[in-house]
DNA sequence: CTAAAACCCATACTTTGGTATTAAAAAAGG
DNA sequence: CCTTTTTTAATACCAAAGTATGGGTTTTAG
């Protein structure tokens, strides 16, 4: 006979008279505590009081608090790398290209010279002179800080400004 | 003259008179004020102590929270967009090598190619005569079948003849 | 408006690149 | 050994690329 239940039950049964006296006694005991608690409370009821307020005006302040406060945003920046595919999408790095000063036909034919073209083939295919594609390149040359048009494009591709 | 701080200036100078003893004025009924103020003080102290720690304690409570509570942690994922320059390791399509019938020193001169090198200095760098250069070149055109250097060196990259 | 870019074009000249042809060593492979 | 491929090389000529310079027109920004 293990059941704790059981065992209880048997334990009362065992012991009901000493039970009832302790039972009787604990009750008059807190009548007594109760008394007196009637008793402070009414000769400090002011401080009970006050105190009751600062309770009530700190939660309200908590709660004030919690309610309007804009949460406290912890920015995490994960930098997540994106292997980009030679194929794929291309962006230039527009940031270089404006510190390298490369204009907007500077670079169109940058594009045209790393497709394989001749000058006389770039210059027929954005309608300009022969002339007027070679000084296009001369300036391009210098602000890549290159010597030829291979170099151009191969630093150009290196750097991200054309695919 | 449009400078709203000279317009405020102009305005005291025409209306000093009148600013001075309105301004008499203002300071008499402060006065009464403060009077009265001190008279409800007098009546009222035990409310307004009760009021005084209300605010206190709502401070309290506001500072406790803010002090106490959890940052709300609000993760913001910045996908930042690392792009590669591809990978280090390049193999050479051995293959298609063969099957173009690239010789070994069409393949180094190619790559010469491909760092922007002149003839010249291509033939100096290999220890090999400037016709000598040009003589690989022609086969090597031939055999990419492109025109020209720059197309060799981009149709070699796309592929993956050289890195 | 005006100055600074960006763009366009030309001429003259030099250098480099590419083609064609020929040819001879050297290496590779059966 | 002999054949084929590779590598080297030369000459001559033409085409393309690059340099230097100067002068125009649009656009653009202060």
């Amino acid at each position: 006979m293990h059941n704790p239940v059981a065992v209880i039950k048997n334990l009362l049964a065992k012991h009901k008279s000493t039970l009832l006296s302790s039972a009787s006694l604990g009750v008059l005991l807190l009548l007594l505590k109760w008394m007196v608690l009637r008793y402070v409370i009414y000769n400090h009821s002011f401080e009970i009081y006050i105190g009751f307020i600062a309770l009530l005006f700190t939660g309200l302040g908590i709660w004030l608090a919690l309610k309007l406060s804009k949460p406290k945003i912890k920015t995490v920046v994960v930098q997540k790398e994106v292997y980009v595919p030679r194929d794929g999408s291309f962006v230039a790095d527009a940031a270089l290209i404006a510190q390298l000063q490369l204009s907007k036909r500077e670079l169109e034919i940058l594009g045209l010279m790393a497709l394989g073209l001749s000058n006389e083939e770039i210059a027929a295919s954005i309608f300009v002179s022969l002339s007027t594609v070679k000084t296009h390149n001369q300036n391009l040359f210098v602000k890549l800080d290159v010597k030829r048009r291979i170099q151009a494009v191969e630093k150009a591709k290196r750097l991200n400004i054309i695919p």
